[in-house]
RNA sequence: CGCGGGGUAGAGCAGUUCGGUAGCUCGUCGGGCUCAUAACCCGGAGGUCGAGGGUUCAAGUCCCUCCCCCGCAA
């Protein structure tokens, strides 16, 4: 089988790494084009265009495929393409081109989580269940027949960042598993059940604004969901932001939320959510790098008595 | 050359403006107090101040070069 590989991140490569070892003949590989990235702005390629250069397979990186990807595409003349966290949109000019049609190795159960982030998103919403799931891609957003599902639990206190890196070998496995069963004949094909279905937006910059007016649970799902990007942070009353790589729950003696509760170095640090409150384990402030909320405070005593709480902007859209 | 912060004891920091004996909190080790302790008291160990060069009677501090780390922005 031919087989067009797009994708782009460190979820991708395992994936990759499958279908070259599992023998399929991976023709190209489509990736997302370098970008300056990182201090200094070098250009860096991504994880899945290093891999692929590895192995020596051909990449394209055209800025939006279904513009000025489509001729290299056809080219190949795949028999099947495979997606893993791509970060384009396949038009159905693309979805025509290979014989048997577009894999997508997509990390939810889906119905549930269809969007681009959904691993962060199940952290998010305090899911203990998740998984990868392997589709055929059609025209709407994650929205094609699903082809074979694996769970997962998310462990507790486990970080998105954590669970990607759990997630991208099981999807890799149950792509070959996939791809070896569709041409055994023998791969289950169902429609997705709409009732069920859930969708969840990219995520956002603003998105790790911590509001103190939620219950704990809430924030420290978050926090979790929402590592390595963007991350959480609050701010100390009117000074410095402080982004927040570990959390958990702790109780709230009666205060109100954003109220530090203590903030040294040997009870760490405690602040007050609408319900419970916030430990704060581990921390980040600007220019310094990641530590124990007890390293920080022990070198930065902290003279306020509150954090800024998220004011009126509406959230959402 | 995108903008910016930083490298000082095992950890986190101060000291650098304006050169003059290396400091703080914690940890650690020893001792004490205590029914007991992550509490408290006393004492000790632990540092090529990122590297190299320069200026100087004298450099953590001033000058030059280099290495490494981090935040923002994308």
């Amino acid at each position: 089988m031919r087989v067009v590989f797009l994708g782009t991140p460190d979820f991708g490569v395992p994936s990759l790494k499958a279908l070259v070892e599992a023998g399929y003949e991976v023709v190209g590989v489509f990736t997302q084009p370098d970008k300056p990235k990182g201090r200094g702005n070098k250009m860096l390629p991504s994880p899945v265009k290093v891999c692929a250069q590895g192995y020596g397979i051909p990449v394209y990186q055209p800025v939006k495929i279904r513009l000025d990807g489509v001729e290299a595409l056809r080219a190949l003349s795949p028999d099947v393409c495979v997606t893993a966290a791509f970060g384009q949109i396949l038009s159905q000019e693309i979805l025509d081109i290979p014989r048997v049609g577009t894999v997508n190795v997509h990390s939810s159960l889906l119905p549930k989580y269809r969007g681009s982030a959904p691993i962060n998103w199940a952290v998010m919403e305090g899911e203990q269940v998740t998984g990868v799931t392997t589709m055929m891609t059609d025209k709407g957003l994650d929205t094609g027949d699903i082809l074979l599902k694996k769970e997962v639990a998310i462990l507790p206190g486990e970080t998105a960042e954590e669970l990607t890196v759990r997630l991208a070998p099981i999807g890799a496995e149950l792509l070959i598993e996939t791809l070896r069963r569709m041409e055994a004949g023998t791969c289950p094909r169902t429609p997705q059940d709409e009732r069920e279905a859930s969708y969840f937006p990219m995520l956002k910059k603003e998105m790790g604004d911590i509001d103190w007016r939620m219950d704990a649970k809430s924030i420290v799902c978050r926090v979790r969901g929402l590592t390595p990007w963007p991350g959480s942070s609050f701010q100390w009353g009117d000074g410095e932001m402080i982004k927040v790589w570990k959390a958990e729950e702790a109780e709230n003696p009666g205060k109100a939320p954003g109220e530090i509760i203590c903030a040294d170095g040997k009870q760490g640090l405690v602040i007050a959510a609408g319900k419970n409150a916030v430990r704060v384990l581990e921390m980040q402030a600007p220019g310094g790098k990641r530590m124990q909320a007890k390293d920080y405070l022990r070198g930065h005593p902290v003279s306020y008595t509150e954090c800024k709480v998220t004011e009126e902007e509406s959230h959402g859209s």
